[in-house]
DNA sequence: ATGGTAGATACTCTA
C-alpha cells in the first residue's frame, strides 16, 4: 500500500507531470494540495482513465485539496465540522483501505504577524480540536499534506537564516508540535534521520539546483500504523522535469 | 541589494 502527498501547484496546469508521475510511482492513494480548481473542473476523467477514483474539494484560484485512490473512498469529509460559510477549501478526509486518510493544506501564513500568520496558528489550533472530537490515536491515522512549517533544523537548508522567519518560527513549530502530539508520529523521520532531505525549493534563484529548500510536505501517521511503516521517500525526480510544481512527491509505503 | 519565478485572474494577489 502507496501513499503519496504532493502539493502539485494547480493541478490543470500540473497534469501532464501528475500523469506522467502517476505511471512511473502507481501510488494506491495520491493526496494532492493547492490544485486551485473548482470540483466542476476537476480532471476527474483523466484520473480515471489510468485507473483512480478521485474526490475534490476545490475552490477558484487558489487552495484546493483532492484525493485519488485506485480503491473505494469512505466517509469522505470535506473542510473542518467548524468552518465558517465560504471557508478556504484546506482539509479533505476519506477512509480507504481501513486507513482514515486526512489531507491537508495548512496555510502558508505570509509573514511573521501579518493577519495570515495568526490565521495560520489558529487553524493548527482547530486541526488538533478536529482530530481530538473524531479520532482516537489508537485508530489507523493516517495525516498528510502541505504542512508550511519545517520541524527542525535538520529540516531547513540554513537554519540561522531561516530562525524567526516564516514557516520556521517558535510559534509554528509549536503550533505544530501540539497537532503530533495528539498521537502522531513523523513517518519519515522512522526511516530517515539525514539532514537536507527537502520536500520544497523556491522557483527562484535555483535555489533547487543549489538543493536550498525545505522539507514542509509530511506524512504523520498513529502507532498501529506506525507497526506497518515500511519506508518514506521524498521523488526529487518531478521536480527536475519541465514546468514542474515548486514541490516534490512524498511516499509512505506500508505493509 | 528585499531581488528572483510561477499560476490564476483580470489588469493584482498569493505563494
Amino acid at each position: 500500500m502507496k501513499i503519496a502527498t504532493w502539493n502539485v501547484n494547480s493541478v490543470l496546469a500540473r497534469l501532464p507531470q501528475v500523469t506522467k508521475w502517476l505511471d512511473a510511482a502507481n501510488p494506491d492513494v495520491l493526496c494532492m494540495q493547492e490544485t486551485k480548481c473548482i470540483d466542476e473542473k476537476f480532471p476527474a476523467d483523466e484520473f480515471s482513465r489510468l485507473g483512480y477514483r478521485s474526490e475534490s474539494f476545490g475552490q477558484a484560484a487558489y487552495n484546493g485539496v483532492a484525493i485519488l485512490s485506485r480503491t473505494d473512498f469512505q466517509h469522505v469529509h470535506r473542510g473542518m465540522p467548524d468552518d465558517e460559510d465560504g471557508a478556504q477549501s484546506r482539509l479533505i478526509a476519506a477512509t480507504i483501505d481501513g486507513i482514515r486518510i486526512v489531507n491537508v493544506y495548512i496555510p502558508n501564513g505570509q509573514a511573521i504577524g501579518a493577519e495570515r500568520y495568526y490565521f495560520k496558528l489558529e487553524w493548527l489550533r482547530r486541526l488538533r480540536a478536529f482530530f481530538e472530537s473524531h479520532y482516537l490515536p489508537g485508530e489507523k491515522v493516517l495525516l498528510c499534506g502541505d504542512f508550511n512549517v519545517a520541524p527542525e533544523d535538520r529540516d531547513v537548508h540554513d537554519p540561522m537564516l531561516w530562525r524567526g522567519r516564516i514557516h520556521f518560527s517558535e510559534p509554528e513549530k509549536e503550533a505544530l508540535t501540539y497537532v503530533k502530539d495528539w498521537g502522531f508520529v513523523d513517518a519519515f523521520r522512522m526511516h530517515n534521520s539525514e539532514e537536507k532531505q527537502y520536500s520544497w525549493w523556491d522557483y527562484r534563484a535555483g535555489a533547487f539546483r543549489r538543493n536550498l529548500g525545505l522539507r514542509i510536505d509530511h506524512v504523520w501517521i498513529t502507532e498501529p500504523l506506525a507497526k506497518e511503516s515500511l519506508s518514506v521517500v521524498i521523488d526529487k525526480e518531478p521536480r527536475r522535469w519541465e514546468k514542474p510544481s515548486d514541490h516534490a512527491p512524498v511516499i509512505a509505503e506500508f505493509k
